[in-house]
DNA sequence: GTGATGAGTTAGCAC
DNA sequence: GTGCTAACTCATCAC
């Protein structure tokens, strides 16, 4: 993910107002945050009052150049407040991962589970040809040596199958599926 | 999970002193409550001072009576240390849970993978076995035809099935495996 | 300094 | 009231 955090899109209904906060705690909703207001206000009309886009996009060269002037205390309070800016994009981006990594696994999970079906419905498919296959093929057996030790009668043969070869007498074919 | 939460057990090395917390706000690791510590003494060394634990495990019956004699303030304090105590409990089994939730995808995801190696197996190995008595079937196909439609001389086939069948004259079986 | 993540707090939903 | 969970903050770890 890059850079850069949309972090108004994550704030609940404006009840936190971090945008003009010198102490970011959440405040127990009675008390919105003046104090920091009137200090950034004894700064001077001039002053930019950040916003958190600005503060969090901030390179940290650009970061100083703000800087400028400040006091110590001024300077603590605003990299904090980058920090704080910057740590609720980075939980905000975990969240997400955390989501999208189990949404992942469930697709993983839906995929093999249709996989486990396709492949048991071949099983079955190839299950059914097979014992169909060996019928047909001990019917044949049957019939080869009833007649191979001296055609008397096919009648002791039931096999349909066998009839069918027996009747067509055209060339011998190799094909898949010639046993349907 | 039953409602008893070891609170104790998910506090950081002990940051947070929340067991005698009036304002249960994590406080920035130079003042450790010492005001909220006061007001308790205030009310006399023989008021209990209830530990997170009681106060979490306690029926609102038995909070109750705890709360006699207690100003409306103390009161509410008193409601909202033991809301919050809750709310750490069951942030921490939500957290539990999300970890569960994750761990039982991922076997479910471990266990259709071998489903799916098993089946693949299953499926190879009857496909070796329908071509092999494909083969079979083919070559008693076609000596069936040739003794069928005047035994002239067997020499004509070719597959080795075909002539154990006709050397053996004792009975058919049908098993399993009669085809290997 | 940056990014990630576990734990705790708060708001807000659902029962 | 109770339980749960998203979003936030903070501490802490790794780089």
């Amino acid at each position: 993910m890059p850079p850069q955090f949309a972090a108004s899109i994550y704030l609940k209904s404006g009840v936190l107002e971090t945008t003009s906060g010198a102490t970011t705690q959440a405040m127990s909703s009675d008390g919105i945050s003046s104090k920091a207001l009137k200090v950034k206000r004894e700064m001077g009309e001039n002053t930019p009052v950040l916003s958190d886009d600005e503060l969090m996009g901030m390179t940290v060269r650009e970061l100083n150049h703000h800087l400028r002037g400040l006091s110590k205390d001024e300077v603590a309070r605003l990299k904090q407040r980058r920090r704080t800016l910057k740590n609720r994009g980075y939980a905000a981006s975990c969240r997400v991962k955390r989501v999208s990594q189990k949404e992942e696994l469930e697709k993983q999970k839906t995929d093999l589970q249709q996989e486990v079906q396709k492949l048991a419905r071949e099983n079955n498919t190839m299950r059914g040809e097979l014992d169909a296959l060996r019928a047909k093929y001990d019917a044949l057996q049957t019939f080869a040596r009833t007649v191979a030790h001296g055609p008397v009668a096919p009648a002791k043969v039931a096999a349909t199958s066998v009839i069918t070869i027996v009747k067509s007498a055209n060339g011998v074919s190799s094909n898949q599926g010639a046993y349907s």
